[in-house]
DNA sequence: ACGCAAATTGCAATCGATTGCATCGATTCT
DNA sequence: AGAATCGATGCAATCGATTGCAATTTGCGT
């Protein structure tokens, strides 16, 4: 049924021969066989190679050094198995089935490499997984497969519920997200309704009055930051343009055209709040595209502050996530809750406007 | 030593109660348990859960239903210990101890992306491993310990000899990367060469003359794109500025200090090939900051064809790696040798100049 | 009814390591 | 010298599943 070659992806027939005497079958050598090298007992080798202080330190080299010499390392799925132990956690990325392109966003990219160091760091090997968002449980799966100890979820999307449902169930879990209310699970993240206040203030500072929000408000986050940003503008009197929101995931094009929808429906805008940096780098696009200038005719706020921002023309002023600070909340978090058995509180990450060139205007109109 | 909480990060205690009595601890449910609910031996529940033929599809159904009911899913360690069955593919992006920050390459992210894809769609699952790019042996490490059935390296870096020697092994390994003489090993990427002679010839055709190069030739995929790009140059007698490479990664801000650099040595510029998107789009904005018009003053082209390419302001020129394609190819041709055991031939894939704004003369000077 | 083949299911060995306990020398103490 | 102690190593059970083969049941022909 399945293949099986010499590199042996599969290794069904019990009776191979064991006899590795040809020198041409290549079996895998195993502890049983550096043990015998080392003319010691398999658990020797064990214990030497674990690091244990009950064999000689004599003995302990040297089993090392041969197993350095003849390409030996400890079967993974063995010691998992005896041992119980598991250093290997489950980043999912959850994708609509719609627009498999989620993974387009760059904030997202980041944070997976930021994951990466950060469990790599701490002897953690990682895991990287895709699920379907219609079926989230493929995720507990992991977990109840003894595959990964915990998993860590990029972005709660529309499954508040689930989640919960997961936590309750006892699933060591941490999520990239916003905190809801009634929430039993925990949530890393930045502070997205403060981060929408710190835009809203900031563009009216500037002397922007007709304002646009570029994002779709299905998603937590997003809708966390429109509401700070929607507080504000009403606190100061100042009207949202009815078009607000045009339903776009993460995606570059369709900013774009989100963009122009909201320019035709505004033709007047003086500023525009992307929920995402990717959006509004694309909306500087289709703003330019449409003839005008930014920052002079129209501003632009971005969301995440991706390594990109700071270089793109016209630099971009946006709302920081600190996306290495994430990363290493979430890993730390996730470890002690499995040290802890318990979950922990949610944790805000420091979020602030960094403003740069796109949001400035030159004359303060 | 190590820590030990209700959700068994490990479970060293061989004595820990197995009595599920008192219902307080909760040990996970494995094969025999299912089976004793079911009321057939583990073997058939075994069976029933892989789909096999041999037991009754009625019996199968029941069980699988009752599996479903009580979040039962058979252990992986176990399941790869015993059938020697490995779907797990390591993904590994090596790391120089410098700059720890290679991480932030888009071109990277989006194969990650891509192979993420590619492999969950083949039913694989992918282990995201950041090393050491001095120590690539831990790459041979994973296959060695039977945690994954084999390697996708993105990036070959400096690391010919060693890819060389791990392919000489016998370690099912594939590298995103460029062909180089003398090569055991099987890479997978663009025609490198053809490449950099696409965007001479444009910068050419576009009229430009003193075109200079941002890139680090130590690596060999960048040293390929120069020489086609020089090779065409010089065949028209055009010569190369002296400061011709910056020595930079695929970093942002080193980037910006590169082109810096570059204007210094070369003030009447009028063209520039950046061996990647990122490089392209800090020097851009470091054109800017020093008073030239892109492309009005100094054409720029890049290379990768990133998602955002297409969205930077000006929208950038640059040579096209299909990604999508390039991750499929390396999971494919991975899991081919895996299936035949023997290293297969390298392989280019198209490769195509993508002509943007950021390269146009308006007037055709 | 009886025998035989086919369809199901169960038994028990096995994958490659880990680990509690027993063992065995060597050393120290009385 | 003999007993007690201690350090180093070996023995054998075990982790949770898979699978070849044996055992059982079912169905069918005559």
């Amino acid at each position: 049924m399945h293949p099986s070659g010499p590199w042996g992806l599969s290794v069904s027939d019990t009776k191979r021969p064991k006899t590795d005497g040809a020198g041409t079958s290549r079996r895998r050598m195993q502890m049983a066989d550096l043990a015998k090298l080392a003319g010691v007992a398999p658990s020797t080798v064990s214990r030497a190679l674990a690091g244990s202080e009950l064999v000689s330190q004599q003995t302990r080299e040297r089993i090392q050094t041969l197993a350095r010499q003849f390409n030996y390392t400890v079967n993974r799925a063995a010691t998992n198995l005896r041992s119980g132990i598991n250093r290997t956690i489950g980043v999912v990325v959850p994708y609509e089935r719609a627009s498999r392109q989620s993974f387009a966003d760059p904030f997202l990219h980041g944070m997976i490499g930021s994951l990466a160091d950060a469990l790599t760091q701490r002897g953690y090997e990682m895991l990287l997984v895709r699920i379907d968002a219609e079926n989230l449980d493929a995720a507990s799966a992991l977990i109840d497969a003894g595959r990964t100890a915990g998993v860590i979820l990029i972005g709660q999307w529309r499954h508040h519920d689930q989640l919960n449902a997961m936590a309750v169930r006892g699933l060591p879990l941490v999520v990239w997200g916003t905190q809801l209310p009634g929430q039993r699970y925990c949530t890393v993240g930045s502070d997205n309704h403060l981060g929408g206040q710190l835009v809203a203030q900031h563009l009216l500072a500037e002397g922007r009055r007709r304002i646009g929000f570029l994002g779709d408000i299905g998603l937590p986050e997003v809708a966390e930051r429109y509401r700070g940003f929607a507080e504000v503008l009403k606190t100061n009197k100042v009207a949202l343009p009815d078009r607000r929101h045009a339903s776009a995931p993460f995606l570059a094009d369709a900013g774009r055209v989100a963009m122009h929808a909201l320019l035709e429906a505004e033709p007047d805008l003086d500023a525009v709040f992307a929920s995402g940096d990717l959006l509004a780098m694309a909306a500087i696009g289709a703003l330019r595209e449409s003839g005008r200038r930014v920052p002079e005719d129209v501003a632009v706020v971005g969301y995440d502050d991706v390594e990109l921002a700071a270089h793109f023309s016209p630099h971009l002023t946006t709302v920081r996530q600190p996306i290495h600070e994430g990363g290493t909340a979430l890993v730390e978090t996730l470890l002690e809750m499995l040290e802890r058995g318990e979950v922990l509180p949610s944790i805000q990450l420091e979020t602030r406007l960094v403003v740069r060139e796109s949001s400035r205007s030159g004359e303060r109109a």
